[in-house]
DNA sequence: CATGAATGAGGCTTCATTCAT
DNA sequence: GATGAATGAAGCCTCATTCAT
């Protein structure tokens, strides 16, 4: 009984996955429901036992997606120790490679923030889309307000303001990577969060610790 | 004949507007033909005697918008002058306004990313929205370098990273504040600004130029 | 304009016809939307520039089978003079007349019923249905109720009932006669109505004009 | 053995009787094969180990409900003495109190009907109504010759007309009662029946039987 | 025997595109 | 040039039927 009900869950998850694939190589609309069948190894009739629609198929996609990056996020800011600005550091770095290494699926989001805007799911999409910025925006603020009562950080920075320009900037430079080839999203997040840090840093003691020691 | 030619113009501008603003409520798969030709008060096959197919007015529809929104930066930067950090600040909250007035077209936007990653057109969309990009970031980029030159930025600053990070924050906050009613990415986009601003300061004679003269 | 709207109401009839025919021969679930097309020399989406769908459709074979049905009876009652009794039988010979001649069409009419009890529009059918029978039952009281006033037939009698009872004699005996093919409605309805009127007829008179003259 | 045979055809009669419940609420084309496995408790597969396929269930249906139909019959006539106009009376009540109680069954008899103009089986139902109809004429017609023969109806009556135009009443009065929530059959079906055997009784001795002693 | 998960043929419907007027 | 009626390819989804367990 239980395995039974493990199985479809392990079903489940098999169309999800087959459909993010075929999804995000041919988008919503380019993606017919015979080509996930394929994909999946199983008959079309068989998706409509476990998902009313194409519609809810790509949410369940969207789903999956959201809560595989949510999980990677916490992993790496829950995995590493250190400064906050360390921490920081490290989130970017971690985000970056996540979606670098699989800059197909990057078009898996873009197809969602166009349902957000137009598919018929919008008001599912906005909401899901809105909750899931929240969440990580929290997550960053809490690493800034982290690194202001450390004293890394000044007092006074407009905290939210920051934490939702990091989390966009994310966003941001691998929407421009995926333009550009020649594009590096990773070196350039690296690059700008130093200035955004130096720009938040306390200037007494903060600067000690961003230089590293270098003034007496 | 230059009439004829002068009118033909006028009548596509008419189409491409007209589609804008149906791709922009329903979405490209959403719109169909009949509603953009309703919307140009036309008729359906008028339609095809200016552009060959949807996804060709789709993407002069996308052309447009990027000419325009091109344009209105390019004016904005060109229009102020000061110093290189009030020029910023002044391309942030130009761009900002521009859109936040036109949150309906910010869908589009979200269509065209879509497009990029999953249409027939992909090759076309990407590497316009390619050009897109680096062009923007080369104003952004020139405009950083003029403070360096200037002496309000630090030298040996990653300017590429910075310019595109920037400009990817700005479309971020858009996004986010589609998802977000309560968020306001103008101020959001200020708060953060200032941040970069002061990490990008000459450490002497930048961070007086940021505090406006504030001495202690 | 006026030869416009004149051309679309020619060609829906076209289709309203084409599509009966198709239904009669292969009920409502049997019926594809293309052998109408076909049937209709035209192509599948015309059909749609005209019904909404293959249940407005089939609804609008009903009205237009409805109507016909019930011109062809009240032109048949108004047509004749004499008794009442003649016409009564003018009527059913008229009416056996209509039917006997299209069998093919009278498949129709058990699409109806059959709808009527199971089809989504079953309430748009029993109430048409329902409207149908009471127009014709109408005709039938009125025929039987002037009969009475010349004293043809009985006062007191249950008129009804029997209008009601005839006129679905006359369906059963259509019905009957699509199963079997040896069995002559016509001429079974002739002797039953027979027997009906003299069932109806006033005693002392009636009998007079039923036996015309016979007795002294 | 014989045990093994009567389990059978117990579970055969759950089946039919639990499809027909189904098929007399949704009709044949909108009930589906699971419904029928869930109003008789048990798996889809299970049904296909007694039916070979969804069109012979619904005619093993047909055939049920045939029976049962002529088994009250039969039971009705062959229940009542007295003569043969109260035998037709009391048949007539039978018949009308049977499926006024049942009108959701009648909703069955209008999917047979349908089915014979259009299925697939159109032949095999054809057929069997016809055989149906034949014996339920029989019945009346045996019943009225035995009026004749008694001399309460006159001789030279068109018996069989006169039967099939009864048992077809009965059918068209079910029916227009289906129709019209306000149409009660049973004291049309009386009324009706009452002109009739005035119609067809004897001159002299008949008048006096039908008014059952009533003279003056 | 009983089951219900899997299948895929098939139908309704939409809509980009064409073309006669 | 402008129109909008006509077209038919193509896709989503349903469900009778099968078959491994």
């Amino acid at each position: 009984m239980a395995g039974r009900q493990a199985f479809k869950e392990e079903k489940k998850s098999r169309i999800v996955e087959a459909a993010a694939r075929v999804f995000a190589r041919r988008g919503v609309f380019g993606t017919v429901m015979s080509e996930i069948a394929a994909e999946a190894g199983m008959g079309k009739g068989t998706l409509y036992a476990y998902f009313d629609s194409k519609e809810a198929l790509f949410f369940a996609v969207f789903e999956w997606l959201a809560h595989k990056a949510f999980a990677h996020v916490t992993v790496s800011v829950s995995a590493l120790g250190g400064s906050a600005s360390e921490r920081l550091k490290a989130l970017s770095d971690s985000l970056m490679a996540l979606w670098v290494d699989q800059t197909d699926f990057f078009t898996l989001v873009m197809e969602f923030w166009s349902a957000s805007a137009s598919s018929h799911m919008r008001k599912r999409f906005k909401c899901a889309f809105s909750q899931a910025y929240r969440d990580f925006r929290d997550i960053v603020s809490a690493l800034i307000r982290e690194g202001i009562e450390r004293g890394e950080f000044r007092a006074g920075l407009d905290v939210e303001s920051i934490a939702a320009a990091l989390v966009g900037t994310w966003d941001a430079l691998l929407l421009q990577s995926w333009f550009d080839e020649g594009f590096d999203p990773l070196i350039t997040a690296r690059d700008f969060l130093n200035v955004v840090l130096k720009g938040m840093a306390n200037q007494g003691q903060g600067r000690i610790a961003l230089d590293s020691g270098s003034n007496a």
